[in-house]
DNA sequence: GCAAATTAATGATTTATTCAAG
DNA sequence: CTTGAATAAATCATTAATTTGC
């Protein structure tokens, strides 16, 4: 089931209120006292106010109120069809595609966020991107090339040998883990990165010792002084 | 199998190289230098501080130079045991559970970002917490929760009526999700925020309808100017 | 009574599934 | 039907309880 793990964290991002169910909030309560709300439990189509489907994303009125969570938690609800170019599922160029498989045949899985940043950085160069799709490509692509290759082998195996697809569901399990990056098998620990005490990060160091996969591909040229400055 | 859904969003993040396997790396490493801190590992009451089998984990050389990494993406592989207060593992206090669990019976089940930004700030008065540490307690609170409903389902059907555990797999599925947020059925959209491509924020209208769910609490009061400035 | 060993909880990460845009 | 996006389930790892030997 599992494979290896690079690593990779999962974060929470926070939209607005969709077609019904909004944000239960939260307290409400811990002012004053337990307000009566009830939501819990609330019903599942439930009458909702407003909307049959309307999907509605929600931005927020002044971003400037969330700026802090917006930076430090990709906080938001926007996602809105932004004036400027919000299309909302972002659609890889050919180009970023190329870049893309090319890491993941290089042997990249699970890029960190530094990794991830550097990349979007890159493929900026051609098309819109952001950390995210970058994240989820990985994701989607490790997962869906595992599964291909699962049902070959399946295939191949039926089809070759004998065995009929009588276990077909767990047979082929460990196979393609061979394949892939396979160095230790420990998970590692992934992090966010502080988030609120960034205080503390007075005399960290750096062990970085890449290198441990199969590959240590460069990721890029890694201009220099080139970033967005932010 | 799957529940509701509010709505929230996986991240990445990234790590140093524990032990054996690091990442892939992506640039070589950025800067060289890889130190070998090792540390971490501690048994409940072991001792801490060195260990063969030392997890050590990693951190950035420089963390200037990953600001933005760390800024956009909770970057970095900071996790060492920084100086300051770096306990590995988030701890939460006594009041910060209270809170957190008020806020859970109060119908919070996945809060977004905007909420995690929120519940951290008020939770920071009762001790060190990062956003992460407030989504993560959700989603396993969630998902522990549902486990321990699943299981005295069980046990009452079981013991109470008839229904030998032959399919006890999946007998009581659908138990719990009648109570919790039920809402709407279909997947909302969540997101990231913008990461890269801030700049198409300009015109975003809020429609923040809350008050679609059941509830419309409040998160805190929301106290004004009083942010971390950042 | 204390500290090492064991176990129980639970924080953090990864993988599998599902939903829906194109 | 492909695949980006999002969520839930499974898993791993660490810390706190608890037990055990002295």
């Amino acid at each position: 089931m599992r494979l290896h793990h690079y690593f990779h964290v999962a974060y929470l991002d926070k939209a607005a209120s969709p077609s019904s169910s909004s944000p239960p909030s939260i307290s409400q309560s811990l002012n004053s006292s337990a307000i009566p709300l009830a939501l819990q439990c609330l019903r599942p189509l439930a009458p909702k106010i407003s909307f049959p489907e309307a999907r509605k994303m929600v931005v927020l009125p002044q971003f400037s109120r969330v700026r802090n969570a917006s930076r430090l938690l990709n906080c938001t609800l926007l996602q809105v069809q932004v004036p400027t170019g919000g299309t909302t599922r972002w659609n890889p160029s050919p180009d970023q595609i190329k870049v893309l498989e090319m890491l993941y045949r290089g042997g990249m899985r699970t890029p960190n966020s530094f990794q991830i940043e550097q990349i979007t950085e890159e493929l900026a160069k051609y098309g819109r991107i952001e950390g995210k799709n970058v994240f989820y490509w990985f994701q989607n692509h490790k997962a869906r090339e595992r599964q291909k290759q699962k049902r070959a082998a399946l295939l191949t195996l039926s089809t070759t040998s004998c065995l009929p697809p009588a276990e077909t569901k767990d047979g082929v399990e460990k196979k393609e883990e061979a394949c892939e990056d396979a160095s230790s098998r420990k998970r590692k620990c992934r992090t966010w990165g502080d988030v609120n005490g960034g205080d503390a990060a007075t005399t960290t160091e750096v062990v970085a010792d890449f290198a441990d996969d199969d590959v240590t591909l460069e990721l890029f040229p890694l201009r220099p002084g080139q970033g967005k400055a932010n």
